[in-house]
Parts: C-alpha cells; structure tokens; sequence
DNA sequence: GACCAGGCACATC
DNA sequence: GATGTGCATGGT
C-alpha cells in the first residue's frame, strides 16, 4: 500500500507541482479559514477574510469581543453565515477558556490531547479539528476531506462508505510522518478532486491518476 | 435553473 | 451505527 500513495503522491506532485497550503498570513487566520471553508467554496472565504482583514477584526481578541450577531454580516459570503458566526465564537470561548486566548500556548499543547480538544469544541469536527492541527499549528495529521475519499473510493482503495478515521489511518499507518508531506499531498488531492472528480461525474475523465503506471496494472482492488 | 463547494450537529429510527 | 435534514452564499 505504501507504494500506491507514495506513486500516487509522486504523480500529483509532478502533474500540479507544489500547492503552497495554507493561503494565509497567520496561524489564526488558518484557523479562521478552516471554519469558514466548511462545505463552502474557498474563493467565498477570501471575501469574509478579507472583510474582517479590512476592519482589522482577524485577532483572537477582536473577534471574541464581537458579538455573534455583529460578526455575521462579516462572513456573509461564506454561506451559513450564522452557524459559522457561532462556530467561530465557540473556538474563542475555548481558545480563551482553555489557552487565555494565547496562540503560542495553544500551540505547545500535546497534538492529540488538542485533537481531543478541538473536537470538544461544538462547530469543530474531525476535518476541521486536523486542518488546524496541520496547517495553523504544523502537526503531522492526515486531513481527509470529501474529495479526498471519493478519489479513493473510486479508485478501489477504501469502500465508499469508510469512516473519516479508517481513512486517515490509510495514509498515517503507509506514509512516512512527514508534515511537509501531509501539507501537499492532501493540498494535491482537493486539487485533483476540483478538477476532476465531481460529485455526480462517478468518471474522472482525464483524471491524471488513470495514467499511473502502478494503478493502472491493478486487478479491482478489494476495498481495505 | 441545476449543480457544486476544502462539514457539522442534531433528530430519529 | 446508519440515515436524513438544516444551514445559505456565490460561481459555473
């Protein structure tokens, strides 16, 4: 298995080249991003980042003296706006609860007793939780996201209906704990996933992946 | 107008 | 444990 995703890596990285994850200026600003994102495309949540950027609102303490209902209107673009303005407000209330509102004590805290954490916090689930522990606080942990296992499920290598967890233990039990390796390989494969493997297209017609070697010689896997 | 987007919580069976 | 539903804007 662990040839697979280190050919399948190899054929990513070499087809799109580097992704440069996370795009942002800040750790909190990852984070930010990281709830706003949720089930929403990433060009409406540059628009609500920069709305709080423009009124110099993208601090912990800023946004956690705001109101849930003053911060709405901020994140308007981002859809679910209301939901997302009391997610945003529930990680503050943990961030300044657990962590005195302080980035740089959040981030010396164990990994997985903040992964524990983090998805104590009401708004923040399993993706979520590991987009912050990877990409705001450079832990080594494999983020699945929905792109991520329709690629895999339709290429054989988990069942259509495997847990979040089954498949982030795919890529952490085969891959060597990289960070830098986890940074771009899950970037590589939403950007698979955007171009070519839509939700109702069950055929990724040019899908780069059809093209590797080591794939394409593969009887139909049996799922794992 | 339909489909899609870097999910999650909650109710119900 | 699995399945269904609400949340909602903006681009293609």
């Amino acid at each position: 298995m662990i040839l697979y995703l280190n050919s399948i890596y190899n054929k990513l990285y070499s087809h799109f080249g580097p992704q440069y994850w996370w795009p942002a200026e800040t750790s909190f600003e990852v984070i930010v991003g990281a709830i706003l994102t949720q089930n929403t495309n990433w060009l409406n949540v540059e628009k609500a980042i920069k709305n709080l950027k423009d009124k110099k609102l993208l601090t912990p303490a800023k946004l956690h003296r705001l109101t849930k209902d003053k911060l709405a209107p901020f994140i308007k673009s981002t859809g679910y706006y209301n939901i997302k303005a009391k997610r945003l407000k529930e990680f503050l209330n943990f961030l300044f609860k657990s962590y005195h509102g302080s980035l740089l004590r959040l981030s010396s805290a164990d990994t997985q007793v903040l992964r524990r954490q983090l998805l104590c916090v009401n708004g923040i689930g399993p993706e979520t939780a590991d987009s912050i522990l990877l990409y705001a606080l450079n832990r080594p942990v494999f983020v699945i996201d929905a792109y991520t296992k329709r690629i895999l499920s339709r290429h054989r290598f988990i069942k259509e209906n495997s847990s979040y967890e089954e498949t982030q233990n795919l890529f952490m039990k085969n891959l060597k704990n990289d960070i830098k390796l986890y940074n771009e390989y899950h970037a590589l494969l939403v950007k698979l996933g955007k171009e070519f493997c839509l939700k109702n297209k069950p055929k990724c017609n040019a899908c780069p992946l059809e093209n590797l070697k080591i794939l394409k010689s593969l009887p139909e896997r049996q799922a794992q």
